[in-house]
DNA sequence: ATCCATTTGTCCGTATGTATG
DNA sequence: TCATACATACGGACAAATGGA
C-alpha cells in the first residue's frame, strides 16, 4: 500500500525497521504463504539488504513470540491479528475487549498517592499539591499483554481508592462505591511514541517498539471530571477505532 | 510522568530516543525554560548518558528545525505545540484545523487510478480489479506538513473525480458534485509506526521519526461506503482526538 | 536409499556507525 | 580531536535439516 524504501544510516538500525515491515507484512499477508514467512533470500532482495540483517530482523521477532523459525523448514508465524480497541464515551476496558479475547485480565501493578501539580488541579478542580490517587493497571488478553494505563483520582473524593479496587478489581465497581453510577469519556487524545523504561517490560515489548499513548479525562453525566488516565498500547497488537455511533 | 530510562544497545541509537524524548519535552514543557532547553550537560545527567550523545540528538533536532543552538547562549526552541486533529462523525481537514492554524494548505501529491483488490471492492461494495481512484494529499498547516493522505473513491461512480478535485482543491466540494451533500465517518482506526520512503521527505520528517496511522471509511448518511483513505500524521506535531460530542 | 533444491544456522572477516571518556 | 569499545551491516562460505524426486 506503501513504499518499499528502508533509511539507512539514521538512528533506527536497519535490522528494527525491517522487523517492523514485517510484523505489518504478516497482518496483512503480503509477507506469507500459508502460515509461513517468506524465505530469508527473498525477505533480503525485496529490503535491498542482506541475509545476515533479515536474520538479525527475524531473531527480533522470534524474541517477541511473533514467529518461529525451523531450520530447513521455514519461518512459521505464531500470531497475527490485531486486537480492537474502541474510543468511545462508554469505554469500559474489559467490555471493550469483549469477543475478541477468551479471556481477559487487569492487573493492579502500583498503587500511591501522590500531590497533584498544576494541569491535573485544574482539570480535576481541586487545589495545587492536594492529595492525587495514581492506579497502575495493566491489561492483558489472552495471556499477552495489550494495555498499560495509569490513572489519577481526586484524593479526597476518593479515600481509600486502592482498597475497594483491589477487592472489586474493577474501576466501574469501584467507583459505584462512590456514588459515580455512570460517567462518560470527555475527550481522550491520542499520540505516539517509542515504549521506555519499565513499560517495556510490563508489556513485553522489544526495546524500539512503538506505543500508542492515549491519554483520557472521565466526567460524571453532570460535566464532572473526576478521572485522569494515560494508557499505552503496544502498536502493533493494538489498534484504536473510533466508530460512527459511539455506545 | 513517566520514566527516564534509555535502552542501549536496540535498534534505536541512543541519540535518537534523546531526540524523541526531548522533542515530547519540549511539548510538554518539561525540558524547557522560556524558550530555552536546559543546558547540555544537565540533559546529559538526566538521560545517563554521554554529552556527545545529547550533542547528537540536538543536531538532529537543529536539522528537524525544532531548536536552534547558538554558542554561548544555549539553545532555542522554534516550534513547540502540537496540533489537534479531532476525528469524529464530521471530519473534514481544513475546519478541523481552524483556529489552530492561520493558513490551512491542501496540496495534490498524486492521482491515478488502479484496480481494486478483494479488500477494497468488498467494502466499497465493487467488483474486484474496479477502476478506483486514488488520491495523495498533503496537508499543512502554516507551512508545516501535518498530514499525508491517500483517498480511494470508486472510480466509475466518481468519474473525473481528479479534474474536479484540482478546480475545487476541497473534497467535500467535489463531492457535492458527484450530489453526495453530506457524508459521516463511519470508522477510523489508529495505529502507529516508523514512518518510511517517500513519506519521510512529503512530511519533512528524520528517517525513524513515528507516524500514526489513521484508516477511515466514510459514508453517506444513508450508510453507503463511498471512500476509504489512509493518513498518517508525525506523532510528534500531531495529536487526534476523540471528542465527547462528535459534532 | 540417494540425490537434490530449498531453507535456516553458523563461522569467518571487514567496514562503518554509535557511545564513552 | 583522539582513542577505545561495542553495535550494526555486509559479503562469502559452508553446515544442518527438510522434503520431494
Amino acid at each position: 500500500m506503501r513504499e518499499n524504501t528502508i533509511e539507512r544510516g539514521s538512528g533506527v538500525a536497519l535490522w528494527r525497521q525491517i522487523a517492523d515491515r514485517i510484523r505489518l507484512g504478516i497482518a496483512d499477508g503480503s509477507l506469507a504463504v500459508d502460515g509461513k514467512l517468506l524465505p530469508e533470500t527473498r525477505l533480503a532482495a525485496m529490503f535491498g539488504a542482506n541475509r545476515h540483517t533479515v536474520r538479525s530482523a527475524i531473531a527480533a521477532l522470534e524474541q517477541e513470540g511473533v514467529v518461529q523459525a525451523k531450520q530447513g523448514r521455514g519461518t512459521f508465524i505464531r500470531r497475527t491479528r490485531r486486537i480492537s480497541y474502541a474510543l468511545g464515551s462508554r469505554t469500559r476496558f474489559s467490555s471493550n475487549l469483549e469477543g475478541q479475547a477468551k479471556e481477559v485480565l487487569s492487573t493492579l501493578l502500583k498503587a500511591d498517592t501522590i500531590k497533584a501539580d498544576a494541569s491535573f488541579a485544574e482539570v480535576l478542580g481541586i487545589s495545587l499539591g492536594a492529595p492525587l490517587i495514581r492506579l497502575d493497571i495493566l491489561g492483558q488478553a489472552d495471556g499477552q499483554s495489550v494495555s498499560c494505563a495509569t490513572h489519577w483520582f481526586d484524593g479526597e473524593r476518593f479515600k481509600d481508592f486502592e482498597s475497594h479496587y483491589a477487592q472489586t478489581r474493577s474501576i466501574t465497581a469501584t467507583l459505584r462505591h462512590y456514588g459515580i453510577s455512570d460517567y462518560v469519556r470527555r475527550q481522550t487524545s491520542v499520540t505516539a511514541r517509542h515504549a521506555e523504561g519499565e513499560v517495556l517490560s510490563q508489556l513485553g515489548l522489544a526495546p524500539g517498539a512503538i506505543v500508542l499513548v492515549a491519554k483520557a479525562i472521565n466526567e460524571t453525566p453532570d460535566s464532572i471530571a473526576f478521572q485522569l488516565s494515560e494508557t499505552l498500547f503496544p502498536a502493533d497488537r493494538v489498534e484504536l477505532t473510533v466508530n460512527r455511533y459511539p455506545k
